[in-house]
DNA sequence: CGGCTCGTTGAAGAAAATCAACTCGAGTGG
DNA sequence: CCACTCGAGTTGATTTTCTTCAACGAGCCG
């Protein structure tokens, strides 16, 4: 239910690519350009800060376009341990990957803003055209090589380089944080914890290091300003840190 | 389909789906009946234990078809850091999320058998064909799903439960161990310290304290018999344990 | 046999989890 | 307006788990 009054929102950069211009339905003779606008025909639909989009073990009938806010991706493994495996972000498809059930629950991080679309409507149209296609592959691709680096994040590093990395993620993912600096953080502690696979109390006690270093100055909960971008890449644990497109210069050493 | 093999490969169960009957290549007028067939028309090479298929990093110019064997697939982070974030058995296909450049380094565990294909050959018989195009986004989707399994581990799964859900996944990948319950473990101890994220150390400890609990007995480093597979499935630290399909009834509690 | 790798086991140490107290803000209601 | 509560976050003290360091053992091959 955070910061949900449109704007704080864009200042952040999380409307990444969030509403495109209007296109008529590809249902019919109209091919579609991209994805995204397959999505178009259907209604914006509005869903609380919180609430399920989709739930784990659900027959898959439906994708799902993330237009405004952020969704999580979670499995409950019981005696309440949960892991979050993504966050989803304005612009994202939830579901691309997914035959038959659904191998998690979708739940709005934010107040969120989607778009609905049948598996049945989606696959054919993919199918159907020499646009789409390659552009879902892409994708799956994508979201293959995205799980892959976050099974070596929770595999090889500490604390302090996955917090860094979850960071430079967030900035690139959610939006560039601009030249002031100032990252939005939608998720709370708990969801941050879940997905870097720690505790909130460590993710707290990093958060709080990094900003005695001066490398981050929390502001409220949902904010970070962000003093040195090119600091936080180095301490992200990969091992070509130094040369990472992340790190072209951002003014401080 | 599986077990055509005759060797010491079939009695541990590796050869999953192996070598398929002889088809003639798909190139011109014949489709292909399965993605896997793709593969016949280029030859069969050997890849000693330990050697690259391919690099991270290089052009993604092929794919491979593990006909026999098992391949690692690893990401060294700095420092001497590798995390490995897939085993790939007989029948599995290495490379098909990948575009552009391999993401990953992939390394035979055991001497292994492949075929290759161009990536362009790969990808026109796929997008050409309405039989095999549903079989390579399944795959896709299976790895992407596999991923998220594995994440899930990684984020909150302790020693046991790592270790415990990785004999249930070999078994049912590599093959099911059958009566004897004779499971045989082709990686060395540093491959599943690499993979569970955990060290050498721990991963044996553990099997030291299952095999205390008499619920598996090491024989020789590479065989593990498995003396209560029901109680492994239990250990694994799914919800569902006690209602996984691994566990209809195997005997003993 | 000696030298090697790989695996096991023990002891010590470190990182993160757990348990617990406390702060901070937002919302509620007197 | 202020006291109160409630949830989220922070911080400290303690414990647990796993890692690290080190020694040792088993199998293998020259």
């Amino acid at each position: 239910m955070l910061m949900q009054g449109k704007n704080a929102f864009e200042i952040a950069g999380y409307a990444r690519e969030a509403v495109q211009p209007r296109t008529s339905p590809s249902r019919g003779s109209t091919p579609c350009q991209s994805l995204l606008a397959l999505f178009q025909m259907s209604a914006l639909e509005t869903v609380p800060a919180s609430k399920a989009v989709c739930w784990e073990g659900d027959s898959a009938s439906h994708l799902f376009q993330v237009v405004e806010g952020v969704v999580r991706l979670q499995r409950i493994i019981g005696e309440g341990r949960r892991a979050i495996t993504a966050f989803q972000y304005a612009g994202d498809v939830v579901g691309a990957f997914v035959q038959g059930e659904f191998p998690f629950t979708a739940e709005a991080v934010t107040e969120c803003k989607i778009r609905r679309i049948s598996r049945k409507t989606f696959l054919s149209e993919v199918t159907g055209s020499d646009v789409l296609r390659p552009e879902y592959i892409k994708l799956l691709c994508e979201e293959t090589a995205a799980a892959h680096e976050q099974m070596v994040l929770l595999s090889k590093k500490n604390a302090e380089e996955r917090l860094c990395s979850f960071l430079v993620e967030l900035a690139s993912r959610g939006g560039a944080p601009g030249q002031t600096g100032l990252l939005q953080v939608p998720m709370n502690r708990q969801d941050i914890a879940d997905y870097l696979g720690m505790t909130i109390e460590t993710v707290s006690r990093t958060i709080s290091k990094l900003a005695a270093r001066k490398i981050v100055v929390p502001e409220g909960r949902h904010n970070l300003r962000i003093i040195c971008f090119s600091r936080l890449s180095r301490l992200c644990g990969n091992a070509d840190a130094f040369h990472s497109e992340n790190c072209h210069r951002m003014g401080i050493h």
